[in-house]
DNA sequence: ACGATATTTAACCAATACGCTAATTATTAA
DNA sequence: TTAATAATTAGCGTATTGGTTAAATATCGT
């Protein structure tokens, strides 16, 4: 994760509005008009928070099939873990647990690689 | 961590030279005049951060027995933990994420203490 | 007591952030 | 083709942020 994209990410995370939406898109991707009828604000305002959520990188768009005027936001979780790496490392503490915790994902993992999309 | 304290952290790391602060503050404990003389900016403009990042919880001041003048600022590792927390709930970590993560850790790891790779 | 030192507070300024309404773009439906 | 719908971009106002210098506060050394 560069330094700027570091930033970025903690600048989207810092505003409660951007936030609810992460909270919401948790459960699963979300139209941009979804994303405003849930919040109080108007659809241009959120149409700038999920600018700036995707600069970031903790959300991507796409587009629905059925029609071509809607944006599906959804989440991307490698941005968050990446987060999570560095806020392990400024934290330190976590490395010296590395290997036990991976062997306890290792366990707990059963979901086989390179599923068909 | 309350809502208004989770923003609170999240302002006050959503800003790099506050990071630099704490990036310097991970090596040990520093006095404010260090921390200004470890940047480009003011003594004032310091003094701001600084109470920026002691209002998260972030960091914490002290005063030196020597000399009551100068001032000692300390990282507050159980902040980190609390964010870290956060970060692993928003991300639905224990539930969902697995696989990413252990790839991710995969990637991270460089101590060969007998995993598999 | 007096001047030097460490830090914060006060006052101000430029830039940015976030809200709104109006307008624009693109697509669908009648 | 015309109207309706989904979303973004444009333009504008206000509040907040982050920087500066000057002043205040507190403590130390002589």
């Amino acid at each position: 994760m560069t330094q700027a994209n570091l930033d970025q990410t903690l600048i989207a995370l810092a505003d409660p509005t951007r936030r609810q939406v992460i909270e919401l898109l948790r459960q699963g991707p979300r139209r941009a008009g979804e994303l405003v009828a849930s919040s109080t604000i108007s659809a241009p305002a959120m149409s700038r928070h999920l600018r700036i959520l995707r600069a970031s990188g903790l959300i991507e768009e796409t587009e629905v099939p059925g029609d071509a005027r809607v944006r599906l936001y959804r989440l991307r979780p490698e941005q968050f873990a990446n987060l999570q790496s560095w806020l392990e490392e400024v934290q330190g503490f976590w490395a010296g647990q590395l290997d036990a915790f991976k062997a306890h994902v290792e366990r707990k993992t059963q979901k086989p690689k390179g599923g068909r999309r």
